[in-house]
DNA sequence: AAGCATGATGGAATCGTTTCCATGGAAAAG
DNA sequence: CTTTTCCATGGAAACGATTCCATCATGCTT
């Protein structure tokens, strides 16, 4: 339990100012001698400079925040530890929060960083555009990941490579205007991902083709409406809570209310999850009476019987990019969004409609 | 990007000194009618108390580190849901860092934490005891989760219950005399857990039981030694390092050297999967060639064909329970150890031996 | 009514760092 | 040789909170 040495002691070990240790070991400038003389007694004393002091007088703690719905998520776990590799290069630490989906509690985490005075932020947003806009007014860089605030601004039929924005309002007729604010973010191209998975259960003849969802997948599901095309079978589009129960009710209801589907495009993991689980219990087999594609690959997709039919989608490069996007920040220009590329990968759960 | 407030700013706005201000804040003494108008002030400036001048005159950053070895195995990511759950109710913040099971990175994350002025850690170890001194001797306070460090002393005969100590040195002859530090941890009781499976695979008629390692599981082979008795055939005891490559390669390797047994103990859910996978892929039909029991319970084994029994472990528990012990650090006495209950859960992934 | 205890209050020190500014000396330019 | 420039250097002021300590008013005891 003894206590460290501060910068004071170096300087009077090495006979110099705190002002020169502190130039020495932030790199500014020096004579040579001093420079060596600092560097050896900061070693021998084997000193390292308090983060706190440091971020007091810099207003604002180093590193950065990231918030996601959960751990637990296999997606979200990959999603971090690009972050977490991006944090280490950079000799960033990082403060974890998980929000369970709620905007409430994504609020509450935002105070919270707000407090400990971190004001980089890679989330995964649970809330609207109004949960984020005091945290940017506060001056947070924040970089959106996986997806954008449920009310963001986007057309089905726009480039999802298009600006962010962020409304204000409800969708009501009489809506103020748009106030747009931008934030970068780093998203899988869902829409193309989506697009990919229908023409291929299309080429395999299906025509009832049913869309799984749960918190979060506005994109996806618009881009799954976009894909069938316009006459929706609104039954076939189905969402449930971030649960996994809540998912295994939701596919089960599926199966049960349109045994006419002959396939299903699960939007996430979990999703894919309940929809093998909920299949099997209905005695559905897959891939003779139900096609099954999963967006995001996990590796139990190969374990599956059969093994599952996937949208890949880098979970880790989101997460790295964001990163290195919030890290940038402050940098000459505003950073854009970045739209990373899925997959198909074909296994075994898609075959020819009967 | 305005400024926040500062307990200044309060003071002033409430006629009062800071001292007042932040004595109202942390539950001081004051009398009434000042406590009310200072929080009436500080609701109505929106004041938060900044973490950073809280934590530079304490000489602590408030909040835990979390350290695990990969947040893509979803048994850690429930550990780590379990300690943000206690964070969150305790209202800390937790600062997350990943080692890849490398004692290096493990030292290196310390070491940030350290510099940070986070003093309560909690830690599922990679390293060594001697990884962990220092930072226990620079006042931290560490609680291990999951496993205790590689060369922790544990006699196979003795009870998991028993005070944990960190030993000196070599396991050579000549080793200096231990040297315990004891650090509470919180753990699954692997011990009754492996010896619950093999019984119930001995129960089956199986003989040539084997056991799929990886790093981390000291306690669970030794578990596993003691519970199949003396005669231990040392071909049947493979260790793979982290990546799910050396997995599958150790399983593979393992059903191809010994085409002989019939059941296999897999130590964690990547191995497990990795066992799984190799059978399948050298025509070996599960549970009818080989039978095999996973330790940790994931939601894919249930989508498995056929469903993998499982040895559950509760691993949000762990998470919840280690930063409990965490943060109540400090107080009277000092934490003991704690072990969490396992449950044997059988599916279809084992059957008699034929 | 005088003395004493109690409790509310504000000033000032403190935490460890960065950074502004003044100082001094040496090198470069004249 | 003198003047200008430049750079290394150290003192001191922030940063925003907590907390020690002195002060002052109030209420109680005798």
């Amino acid at each position: 339990m003894e206590k460290r040495a501060t910068i004071k002691d170096v300087a009077e070990a090495a006979g110099v100012g705190v002002a020169t240790v502190s130039r020495v070991l932030s790199g500014g400038s020096a004579s040579p001698r001093t420079r060596e003389r600092v560097l050896a007694v900061a070693a021998q004393l084997d000193y390292r400079p308090s983060a706190l002091g440091r971020n007091l007088r810099q207003r604002r703690t180093g590193g950065m925040g990231l918030l996601v719905p959960d751990l637990t998520d296999p997606f979200f776990g990959r999603l971090a530890e690009g972050v977490l590799a991006c944090g280490r290069s950079a000799g960033e630490p990082v403060v974890l929060a998980s929000t369970a989906d709620d905007p409430e509690q994504e609020a509450e985490m935002i105070g919270m960083l707000l407090e400990q005075g971190v004001d980089r932020v890679i989330a995964v947003p649970s809330g609207g555009a109004d949960t984020w806009r005091p945290a940017i007014r506060a001056g947070m860089a924040v970089v959106f990941a996986d997806r954008l605030p449920a009310d963001a601004a986007e057309q089905a039929g726009s480039s999802a490579v298009s600006d962010l924005m962020l409304l204000d309002g409800v969708p009501a007729p009489a809506a103020p205007p748009a106030r747009p604010v931008d934030v970068p973010a780093v998203l899988a191209d869902d829409r193309s991902g989506i697009r990919t998975a229908v023409r291929y259960l299309r080429g395999l003849g299906h025509r009832r083709i049913a869309f799984l969802g749960g918190p979060g997948h506005d994109r996806r599901v618009a881009a799954f409406r976009e894909a069938v095309g316009d006459p929706v079978d609104e039954e076939l589009v189905v969402f449930a809570t971030g649960s996994r129960d809540a998912a295994y009710a939701a596919a089960s209801g599926l199966f049960q209310s349109r045994p006419d589907l002959s396939a299903v495009v699960a939007a996430g993991n979990v999703l894919g999850e309940a929809a093998v689980l909920a299949a099997r219990e209905l005695d559905l087999r897959v891939p003779r009476d139900v096609s099954l594609v999963m967006y995001d690959d996990v590796p139990w997709a190969e374990l599956c019987a059969p093994p599952l039919t996937v949208i890949a989608q880098p979970g880790r490069d989101i997460g790295y990019r964001a990163a290195e996007l919030v890290l940038r920040t402050g940098a000459a220009r505003r950073p854009r969004t970045v739209v990373l590329p899925t997959e198909l990968i074909v296994r075994g759960s898609c075959g020819p409609h009967r």
